[in-house]
DNA sequence: CGGCATCCGCCAGGATACTG
DNA sequence: CAGTATCCTGGCGGATGCCG
């Protein structure tokens, strides 16, 4: 999304504006499984989150770099290389999707238990 | 949103999860308010979250409501009085977005020393 | 007061194909 | 390998008006 210096009229929330920069359906999930390697190529992202298209990983992290949450380090090689990794900024960032991710494997191991009669 | 029983044929993400539930233009700043307040008429909510229309109020609040993150009290009287609170799964998820609070209220900062020259 | 009913625009996101 | 380039659609969210 890339917040461009307040358009905002309304009092500026600080979770509102959490949520613009990690919002959209797969900018966590990156986030989250970069803090898990340190390190990972534009295929490895690829294979890890199943259902993203060519584009919108592109996109995504054409944003959050843009957003200064990631680092892109481009290898000019044959084949090329290209590797992602957390910004200082992003690395803050963890210890929110953390939480997020504990909170949402503990909803999901109760419904587990819950389907099973 | 209300994620119905997984369509997903993909690993289940818990953070994946997580933003699914909390995902959107105003659920983490109205769960936030929750939290501050306890508890919440609709009128209230529609003064605290300055951009939201009524529909997408009364929206986002059912859908937080059948996700179980928010109870619903309806008293009535004349004139109608609904309160919203915070169910205890609610609760569980107000560490995850206070760190969110504090990163963006971090960068915030930041952004605001950074313009004053 | 606390909604719901409609209608609608827009853009995030998807599908497919191609390239340095 | 690591992306672009197009084209397209669905549904999120907005605007307006009415109701118990």
């Amino acid at each position: 999304m890339a917040i461009e210096k307040n358009k905002e009229k309304f009092a500026i929330c600080a979770v509102d504006y959490a949520f613009r920069r990690i919002g959209g359906k797969y900018k966590g999930r990156i986030l989250w499984h970069l803090h898990i390697h340190q390190v990972l190529r534009y295929g490895e992202l690829r294979k890890t989150i199943l259902d993203i298209t060519p584009k919108m990983l592109s996109q995504t992290l054409k944003e959050l770099e843009l957003d200064g949450l990631i680092h892109r380090e481009s290898y000019h090689e044959v084949p090329p290389r290209v590797e992602y990794t957390l910004t200082p900024v992003g690395i803050e960032l963890i210890p929110a999707i953390g939480q997020l991710f504990k909170w949402g494997f503990k909803q999901l191991e109760k419904g587990k238990a819950a389907n099973m009669p």
